[in-house]
DNA sequence: ACCTGAACACCGTTCAAGT
DNA sequence: ACCTGAACACCGTTCAAGT
């Protein structure tokens, strides 16, 4: 065929069709991402390094969609607020892509969008005041629960696969339970009240 | 060569196996994982199902591991001490693993091991009272961040790449900080003292 | 029951060939 | 510069054949 007048592919339109194969299935592969853009999968390798350079790519554009959202920019309100504001927005942007988390952790973060992401969380925590000290550790934990919590949103209500007899007490906490939403979106709102209740005591 | 007098292989050997290789590598195959137990690729599949029974695998050794060295029982103290003991065990049992993490994490627990040690947690809960929607809860709360603050200890000290330039509260914040501790651990602590004290309100 | 070697479909990546 | 098809090494899994 040869090389068309207008490029078909581009970066960013490999990163999303990937994003959406990952959301779909799980997971995704070279020809099968070649296939989603009526492509060759050797035509990839003109765009993009290879499948870690996707992978990164994947977490760009959840970043950039959080960021476009708009959901990092509530000025004015209490650094509280905001706070839980960040860890909130972020969970739900990477919540709606659950099934890529398992793919993006565990590799370091370079792009430009999800660091600015970090950039919001750090700043706010500055502007209190806090020493460098704190904002590395206000920002770290705040990142971890949001992280673990994210990840939780992926499993399955009943992922505690807990039997009555070996472990009675879980299986009948479960059992027995009946939240007023979702446990995930409960706990998780505990977690962030806790943790920045506990951060107010570092500025004060 | 046909069979052997004595089982070369069994699921144990095969799950170890498998660990030291995630360990080393970060990641396994099944022509790796053979060549590590000096054994043909299809011997394997004589006592494990396939790749997703390994992985599954892996997660019980760490999970019995973890428990044999009886981290979880500490009996007597306050349940405070022992709700951060717990964290901090299951964090330390896991973090020896970090590289494992990435592996483990979007898959469903339904080994013994792993239920075993939430159940002590849970255990814990109901002991001091905690009614059924509060022992969700707070085994959620404890877990999310644990296992977000686990994930952390794989990443390098220097996995936020923060350009001075365009993100400068965040760089400056990690350039500036002077720890004294692991910044991961340190976080860990705090985060952890923040949620039981949290938790502690709901017994109250 | 448990190990082997051959075989299969599939994957990530490279590269010469085309426009 | 950008797409294609052929090719390569490799992977997970199956299966008939051996003891």
């Amino acid at each position: 065929m040869g090389r068309p007048r207008q490029a078909i592919l581009s970066p960013e339109k490999i990163y999303r069709a990937a994003l959406d194969l990952v959301d779909e299935f799980g997971d995704f592969t070279l020809p099968g991402l070649a296939k989603r853009l009526s492509v060759s999968p050797s035509s990839i390798y003109h765009h993009v390094q290879g499948r870690p350079e996707i992978i990164n790519g994947i977490r760009s554009v959840i970043g950039a969609d959080a960021l476009a959202s708009g959901d990092f920019f509530t000025a004015g309100a209490d650094w509280r607020d905001r706070a839980a504001a960040w860890a909130r927005s972020y969970r739900r942007a990477l919540g709606q892509h659950a099934k890529c988390i398992p793919l993006l952790v565990g590799e370091a973060v370079t792009d430009h969008a999800t660091l600015e992401i970090y950039e919001h969380l750090a700043a706010l925590f500055v502007e209190q005041g806090f020493s460098a000290n704190d904002v590395v550790v206000a920002v770290t934990v705040l990142d971890n629960f949001m992280l673990g919590s994210a990840l939780d949103v992926a499993a399955p209500e009943s992922a505690w696969l807990a039997d009555a007899e070996a472990q009675p007490a879980l299986h009948a906490a479960f059992a027995d339970a009946s939240l007023a939403g979702p446990r995930s979106d409960l706990s998780f709102e505990v977690g962030v009240a806790a943790i920045i209740a506990h951060l107010g005591t570092l500025v004060a």
